[in-house]
DNA sequence: GGATTGCGTAACGAATCGGTTACGTGTAGA
DNA sequence: TCTACACGTAACCGATTCGTTACGCAATCC
């Protein structure tokens, strides 16, 4: 159980899917997060469910029968704002790159 | 080769150390990136550096011996201003978790 | 030409992943 | 209490991941 981070939480297209849901309905019951997916049946939605809980991004609680996920946007933003900033912060700057491409690779030591 | 996107890159600690050091220092040669790690040996780093390229998040460059890598910050910009920016401009609310915790679990039909 | 350097690849093994089916458990309702 | 529902978990499977060591190959240096 080593890397339960919000980069592993997102790294499968399934789980981003799930996220997108909790996103757009505030909160869902497991078994109408699984009724979304035809890709996977309700047993594995349960275990990415798990995934996601664990990694922190997502938060559960009981009501009756029902399990009700709701999203935690913190892990997430931390990631936007934090390591992938240093990132998007960079312009392509095609003219380095144009230039690269006409003199040819530079040499070094 | 399925998933072979930039959630896929970001998604191993070693691959996101790989990606700061070429943030870092511009360019770099394949050797020179292998010397930083002490936790993989130069054939696993050349490995993640493959699946790099092949996520199209750093580029590479033969001159003479040596194997020039750079970044390309495009596909993590897409992701910062796509898909993660979405969580990212949720506030986390308190008053709202507040409130819930307050008056129990929602009850739905 | 022969040795050295820089780097990729093949082959292998342990661990993890993502999916499945079958089952167990707690709550709700008749 | 008996039944139905919602959900998690166990067990199993094939595929992938991430690390290793051994090797091959092209370029450089003498």
């Amino acid at each position: 159980m080593s890397a339960r981070d919000a980069f592993t939480a997102i790294a499968d297209p399934t789980r981003r899917e799930i996220l997108d849901l909790l996103r757009d309905h505030g909160e869902l019951m497991a078994g109408e997060i699984a009724s979304n997916f035809a890709s996977a049946s309700r047993p594995g939605i349960s275990r990415h469910l798990r995934v996601l809980k664990e990694c922190g991004v997502v938060s559960a609680e009981r009501d009756g029968q029902a399990q009700i996920y709701r999203l935690n946007p913190r892990p997430l933003r931390e990631i936007h704002d934090g390591w992938l900033a240093a990132f998007a912060r960079m312009q392509v700057d095609s003219l380095k790159a144009l230039r690269r491409r006409v003199e040819g690779p530079k040499r070094r030591a």
